[in-house]
DNA sequence: GAATTAATGTTTACAGCGTAAACATAGTAC
DNA sequence: GTACTATGTTTACGCTGTAAACATTAATTC
């Protein structure tokens, strides 16, 4: 084995991604991430001042990769209109991948980065992604100014990252019975919408659009 | 000082609460509190089984003063119709004790605590929570089923859920300039919903309840 | 091409963490 | 009063993030 990786920065992101998603930010060290890629416990901060930025990294790519999701669904080099089922189809795309995604998403959007400002990369990205949803809403609807597309995108955004939350709810409250042996409702509340994502997305969406 | 604390376990909690709001749940350990509450630092073993145990008290505590915050708009021995400013009032609510107490809602929403089925007063405090809401929206508006009422909680509290995590993101993002030098499009349009809010609140609750 | 320097790795070390185990003291039941 | 239980302290362990000193390889300068 040859004492210099190469490149080591993209294969220590590479696995924080992975034992990031398969255990949670909160359940995964430098040291772990280090032995995972063959290197020594400090051999990461030779590429990351400290694990927050190692995990802005990963974030970063987080963003990249939900964007080109959504990018299969909505091509954001064109302008031209879209119909509202791609619209939908884009938007169960973010939840696909925030679902699939979940520990990752969390490092996104948690609280392990505190300040975007710090790692440029991700804050871009994060930018990004924000445009991305605009110009898609752009496409499907014509509203009167600029303002008004930002006021349906932070509704549209809030409603997918707060369903988003609550499927996290869910899986803690999972098949519990409550004190007096009946179960709980929000669980089968949460399980309903679920189990009927693309009327309640189409509902939501379209309501959230007109409001 | 005495041996024996006499109320130890509320304290910590006490502690705990302080703590975490003040610094954040991943931000504060065990051995900060018991110092806090001027204890030896593995006393709080004697009231708690693990960190995440005393957390889940956190959280509870919580839930209930969410509760009464929110049952101070509306009264939730009563059954009667409440008005849609009540309505929005109580939501309003929800984002004032989120937003003002945001580190220990993270501990109620977050990946703190993995199954709440291990911590029976926190689940009980959180499905209170829950069906607390859908009598609200009972008391607003006359719909079919339970099924339905079930459908625009869930909508509901995403959004509100949903709204919080933005708010958070807007603080992560705080007066960045971008690489171009203009400013993100995503905190404007955070901050116009909010110095808006109520207006902005009420298009998307009625959208939402109506869809 | 050899010498110097910069980049990138390893080893060692330290303080703080959650928590287990052994021990100490205070309150309770008989 | 004596035994028992509840609740505190002390000590100890392995893991963590990360700083500092050292080693090796790659890049740059002459």
């Amino acid at each position: 084995m040859k004492y210099h990786h190469g490149n080591l920065r993209s294969e220590l992101i590479r696995c924080a991604c992975t034992l990031c998603e398969e255990h949670g930010h909160d359940k995964i060290s430098l040291r772990g991430i280090a032995k995972e890629a063959n290197v020594s416990q400090t051999a990461p901060y030779r590429h990351f001042e400290t694990k927050e930025s190692l995990l802005a990294a990963v974030a970063a790519h987080g963003f990249v990769e939900m964007q080109k999701s959504i990018d299969k669904i909505i091509d954001l080099s064109k302008t031209n209109k879209i119909s509202k089922k791609t619209l939908i189809d884009a938007m169960l795309a973010y939840l696909d991948f925030a679902i699939n995604n979940n520990n990752i998403y969390e490092v996104m959007f948690g609280t392990v980065i505190k300040d975007f400002r710090n790692f440029p990369d991700l804050h871009d990205a994060a930018l990004e992604a924000y445009s991305s949803l605009k110009s898609s809403i752009k496409r499907y609807i014509k509203l009167k100014n600029d303002q008004e597309y930002d006021e349906k995108c932070v509704k549209i955004w809030a409603f997918l990252h707060g369903l988003v939350g609550l499927n996290k709810i869910e899986q803690k409250l999972e098949d519990a019975p409550t004190t007096d042996g009946s179960y709980d409702m929000p669980i089968d509340a949460l399980r309903a919408a679920k189990n009927n994502l693309v009327p309640f997305m189409n509902s939501s969406i379209d309501a959230l659009i007109k409001s």
